[in-house]
DNA sequence: TGTACATCAGTGAACGCGCGTTCACTGATGTAC
DNA sequence: TGTACATCAGTGAACGCGCGTTCACTGATGTAC
């Protein structure tokens, strides 16, 4: 009876999966330490006091390591701005709007340097693969906007007047809103992205220092834009 | 008659600050071709037919290169935008801002590796000191902007009003706008930072290959943006 | 319960790489008489 | 115009570094009888 039911894993496939866990979870320290030239293999196993070899254990390269970790950090982003979105009532549009990018700007300035993993290309050269869990998270950030667009419509169409179509977006893309909100018109998949990019800019050229160097308070600076958004979607500011 | 008079550089001075752009030319080239990590002493003087520490001769450090070079793309951005805003009639706000909007997309889209090297923190860990060329040419982004709001106000400050105070800038800032637009309050500034911001956010997602992913007409995109932002500053849309 | 074997995580040494930086030097260019 | 000297741009070899990746191996853990 003391003795464990046949587990759904093997010891030696639970202390695999701990150590390739725990790769990942290093890796992402050093990152925020240090930036991206700190994502070593030989620097994450000098840090876990093993050796450098012993992570091809685990990951095939460098790349695939840091494919994983996108994908990783990228989720982390998703699941808090979600999670901000879903505090707030689904009858109150204008403020899940802006909960989700205040959940934005919260999470990249706790976690810079995953912003930069994410949003910028710290690692030259590298393209994430199509069905990566980047990819994914990716998926999740357009359908998470998409719907924070379409529970404004059709009054966002109104005062934002588009001449979108369908074949100005990706397909994957398209079959994905079509589905999951059947009868809004392309223009709100353009505006949604647009949203984004609002949502972007002020929250890079803070991560990277840029803001800072100007305004000494940065986060009023976001909330007037992001009230300014509301309004611009015909959305009665908060 | 011939002879040129006492000429203002000596042959030397002038051969020294040929190689020296020649330098920069080469590090720049690099850069878009392959990335910042491109950017090595040892790549420079490879492709210029010298040895690595013949660099030395102008250059202090890598560092030091690459502050010259983060100036000098800068100094081309503005360049750039400022062209492109004095290519419209002061009479028409609404028309500079656009433009300054599109020529920033234009320039960033030719210049990628650039927009990077400016936008982005590309060398880990590297901060540009306070007195360089890429201060400078901050302070010029900052003052066109802050223009581009001025003829629209007091108009924009009705439509987009805002609580900022003077303290909430920086110093340096506070005193180039008191002295190049007496009577502007600093709401202006505010607005002028956030307009900063919203160009930015969709031609970094765009430089960075975010937007590519799911939209296929990037400009459309941008140019509704740049509609949106300027009626939002109570001009007409063009 | 005890023995024999298979698995496999991790070692440690080696590979070749490109990097920034230093330094004693060579050889051409410019200057003074 | 010609000679003697100073300047200085660039060489090439060397330094030590950290990196990704490979590979034959050891030794502990798990399995089968």
């Amino acid at each position: 009876m003391g003795a464990a039911a046949a587990p759904q894993q093997s010891r030696r496939a639970r202390l695999r999966a701990e150590t390739s866990a725990e790769i990942k979870a290093v890796a992402l320290r050093l990152l925020g330490e240090g930036g991206p030239d700190a994502i070593s293999l030989r620097a994450i196993a000098r840090e876990m006091g093993m050796t450098a070899g012993a992570i091809y254990g685990y990951y095939d390269s460098r790349d695939t390591l840091v494919t994983a970790l996108i994908g990783d950090v990228y989720g982390s982003l998703l699941t808090a701005v979600e999670a901000a979105r879903d505090a707030v009532p689904a009858d109150d549009p204008a403020g899940r709007i802006v909960a989700w990018g205040l959940a934005l700007r919260a999470w990249a300035l706790e976690n810079p340097e995953g912003f930069r993993l994410v949003y910028g290309d710290p690692v030259p050269g590298y393209r994430a693969p199509e069905d990566s869990p980047a990819a994914e998270a990716n998926h999740r950030a357009c359908a998470g906007l998409t719907g924070l667009v379409a529970a404004a419509w059709p009054r966002a169409g109104e005062v934002q007047p588009g001449t979108a179509e369908w074949s100005d977006f990706d397909d994957a893309l398209v079959r994905q809103v079509q589905a999951e909100f059947p009868g809004l018109p392309p223009g709100a998949v353009a505006l949604s992205l647009r949203v984004w990019a609002r949502m972007h800019g002020p929250v890079a050229l803070e991560v990277y220092g840029h803001l800072g160097r100007q305004a000494r308070d940065p986060e009023a600076l976001y909330r007037a834009e992001l009230g300014d958004l509301v309004r611009s979607l015909g959305l009665a500011g908060a």
